[in-house]
DNA sequence: CAGTATCCCGGCAGATACTG
DNA sequence: CAGTATCTGCCGGGATACTG
């Protein structure tokens, strides 16, 4: 192996580091689960689901999924409020390559 | 669509979360890059390329992913001392899932 | 050279109360 | 119902100095 001044490509923001901010963090990964096993879910139905999750963190994280294109998110214009979240196409094509993860994980047995 | 008390498999600890533990955090993707790139890389040869990362930081990075199976340590018995670090063959497998994450991301041109 | 030992800080995550 | 406002605590990440 010669010896260049190699830089990993990493250490810029390169895609894989911009998908592990967006898929990261504490409850990400459990509302990509649940809205995707669900359709279309109300906001509350949602937080049942994640057993645990606080207003503030819920409502950020959808914030977040939804400013960068996982989510959308439905507001009826009905009293009392109802809002409705769901996958957006891209979240949608993001399952198979979360599935292949969880199944590489489950081969070698990973511990943490 | 029923509504059962459904409850998200990524609430018990699925092995998609245990992935993300293993891969998350600031510096495990760039660890796990130059290693890929490098083969056996030493302590400080890999510090360099991991522009501004700390030996606290680089030190516990690299011995969980030792311990989660993910990087080998290869210890010289020489003064002064010489340690190598090289990917794993579940390390290897798991490059073809990063690099389609990382094509997702850059498909759907995702910001932050 | 390849790490530990210490100390430190900011930000994620959470609890709780409140509101359109 | 679907969130915000406010406060708090903890821990991941970091700087620096030291050692086998």
């Amino acid at each position: 192996m010669i010896e260049t001044h190699y830089s990993c490509p990493c250490m810029e923001q390169c895609p894989l580091n911009r998908a592990m901010q967006l898929i990261g963090g504490k409850w990400k990964m459990q509302i990509i689960c649940s809205l995707n096993n669900g359709g279309s879910i109300r906001y509350n139905h949602l937080k049942q689901r994640l057993d645990g999750i606080s207003n503030t963190v819920l409502a950020k994280a959808l914030k977040e999924l939804e400013e960068c294109g996982l989510v959308t998110r439905h507001e009826f214009m009905e009293v009392p409020a109802r809002v409705e979240y769901r996958t957006t196409k891209a979240c949608d094509d993001l399952i198979p390559i979360l599935d292949s993860l969880s199944d590489w994980c489950e081969k070698y047995e990973m511990k943490e």
